[in-house]
DNA sequence: TGAGTGATTTACT
DNA sequence: GTAAATCACTCAG
């Protein structure tokens, strides 16, 4: 059931953040166990991606979680409060990964309302990034944890959506980033409420 | 040691 | 739909 790293090493990034939705993501804090179905993602081209951290192979403490074998997690801090998770793949010293913009909660629902403060029918608890990661529990801690340990992992439970239901659109917030901006590099499931932004195309 | 920065969220018109 | 906040970390000096 539990993805082998095997699985984060194919080098193709992009068949990689489409391959994720469908998959479950679970996380366990304390012996509380949470998941959720991965819905949305954003594919991040390594050293060739001007919105990539690694970047023209840009390589400091922050980014060298990125330059891992496939299977570890990049958990990156944005605006000082937001935890993004982020997925290693490929192999060392290729810096690609997949961001987890969103999920649908599957399990220890309860506990992601303790987390969020709302309930598991709004949307909003898990959809966008910083959101799905803190409805996880996700925090600077789980940065460079491999993804078949006892913390968190990544699941198959053979979902499969139709390739019509994936949907292929420009990256969000990446806008300094010129003309990789304009890449069809996010991937979400058509129609699902946990989306961040779910009739935008 | 400190100025600069942002893979967003949230609230508001 | 649009705009503004915001703060802890990053990176370079």
């Amino acid at each position: 059931m539990k993805l082998p790293l095997s699985y984060y090493s194919n080098q193709d990034v992009l068949f990689l953040a489409q391959d994720l939705l469908g998959k479950v993501l679970f996380t366990e804090i304390n012996d509380e166990v949470t998941a959720g179905i991965i819905v949305e993602t954003e594919a991040y081209f390594g050293v060739l991606d001007k919105a990539s951290h690694a970047y023209g192979g840009r390589r400091t403490n922050r980014t060298e979680t990125l330059y891992s074998h496939g299977g570890v997690s990049y958990v990156y801090l944005c605006y000082g409060i937001h935890h993004l998770f982020n997925v290693v793949t490929s192999v060392k010293d290729e810096p690609h990964a997949v961001l987890i913009r969103a999920v649908e909660p599957l399990i220890g629902k309860n506990i992601m309302e303790l987390r969020r403060n709302m309930s598991v029918d709004k949307a909003a608890i898990s959809s966008g990034p910083g959101s799905a990661a803190k409805a996880l529990g996700i925090d600077q801690s789980f940065n460079k944890k491999d993804l078949d340990g006892n913390e968190i992992w990544i699941e198959d439970h053979g979902i499969r959506y139709p390739s019509d239901d994936i949907i292929k659109v420009p990256r969000i917030g990446v806008a300094y980033a010129q003309e990789d901006a304009l890449l069809p590099w996010r991937f979400f499931v058509k129609g699902n409420k946990y989306v961040s932004k779910p009739n935008t195309i």
